[in-house]
DNA sequence: TAGGCCATCTGGTCCT
DNA sequence: AGGACCAGATGGCCTA
C-alpha cells in the first residue's frame, strides 16, 4: 500500500486503467499493491482481522458502555478544553454528562453506520478480498468505487453504440457529444465524451489504458 | 521512529 | 429541544 498511502485522485485514475484491458479486474497482479487489496475480484464481504474494531483506551473509558474510569477521563477532556459550552453551563454536571454521552454514543453510532456503508461498497467493487489482503482504506474506497462506475459507464457507452453501429451500420460515426449517455449528468467528468476531440485510439486509450477492442477504429490499420 | 489510518470525543451548526 | 452532520483534536495500532 506503499503508493495508496500517497496516491491522489489523479493517480487512482490512472489506477483504472486496469479495468478495460481485457475485463481484468483493477490493477490485477499489480505486485506490492497487488497484495494490498487491488488484485483480482474476490468473491465476497470476508474482511481481514484488521478490521476488528479498535477501542483507544481514552475513548473506551468514556464511551458510556464501560462505567470503569469515566469520570477520570471525562474531567480530563473538560480540563484541557476548559470551560464547557454555553448549552452545557445550562445544565447540572450529572445532566451535563449524561447528554455528553448519550451524544457520543449518537456519534459512535453514526459513524458505524457510515463503515457499514464503506463495507458494503468494498463488497461490491472489484479488489481481493481475503483475510491475507489488508483493507482498503476509506479514502481508497471511495476513490475505487468513483473510477470502477466511471468504468462500467464508459462500457455501457461504448456497448450501446456498438448496438446502435450493428443495427444502422452508422452508430460509431455518431457524435459523442449527440449521444444520449452522460452519466449523472456529468459530461465533463464522463472521460469518453470529454476526450470526444481525441483520435479514436488515443480516446481509448486516453482512459482505458488500452484500445478498446470492442472499437472499429481502434482496431483499424493505419 | 515517522507517517498513515482509524475510532472516538467534542463543540458548533443546521434542520425538524 | 433534540437529532444529524461536520470538522478538529487526540491517541492507539500498524508498517516501512
Amino acid at each position: 500500500m506503499a503508493e495508496l498511502k500517497s496516491l491522489s485522485g489523479d493517480a487512482y485514475l490512472e489506477l483504472s486503467h486496469g479495468y478495460a484491458a481485457a475485463g481484468l479486474a483493477y490493477g490485477a497482479a499489480r505486485g506490492p499493491e497487488a497484495a494490498r487489496g487491488y488484485g483480482m475480484p474476490g468473491t465476497g464481504s470476508d474482511l481481514p482481522a484488521a478490521s476488528a474494531p479498535r477501542v483507544p483506551a481514552a475513548a473506551a473509558e468514556s464511551s458510556g458502555e464501560q462505567s470503569g474510569d469515566e469520570d477520570d477521563a471525562f474531567e480530563r477532556r473538560r480540563r484541557r478544553r476548559g470551560p464547557g459550552s454555553a448549552a452545557d453551563g445550562r445544565r447540572r454536571p450529572r445532566e451535563q454528562r449524561s447528554l455528553r454521552l448519550s451524544i457520543n454514543a449518537r456519534e459512535r453510532r453514526r459513524m458505524h453506520d457510515l463503515n457499514d456503508a464503506l463495507d458494503g461498497l468494498r463488497a461490491v467493487i472489484p479488489y481481493a478480498h481475503s483475510p491475507s489482503v489488508r483493507k482498503l482504506s476509506k479514502i481508497a474506497t471511495l476513490l475505487l468505487a468513483k473510477n470502477y462506475i466511471l468504468m462500467q459507464a464508459q462500457a455501457l457507452d461504448e456497448m450501446r453504440r456498438l448496438v446502435a453501429y450493428l443495427n444502422h451500420g452508422q452508430g460509431l460515426a455518431t457524435p459523442v457529444a449527440a449521444a444520449p449517455l452522460t452519466p449523472f449528468g456529468q459530461a465533463a467528468l464522463y472521460p469518453f465524451s470529454a476526450s470526444a476531440a481525441l483520435p479514436c485510439p488515443d480516446k481509448c486509450a486516453a482512459f482505458s489504458g488500452t484500445p478498446s477492442a470492442l472499437c472499429k477504429h481502434c482496431n483499424e490499420k493505419p
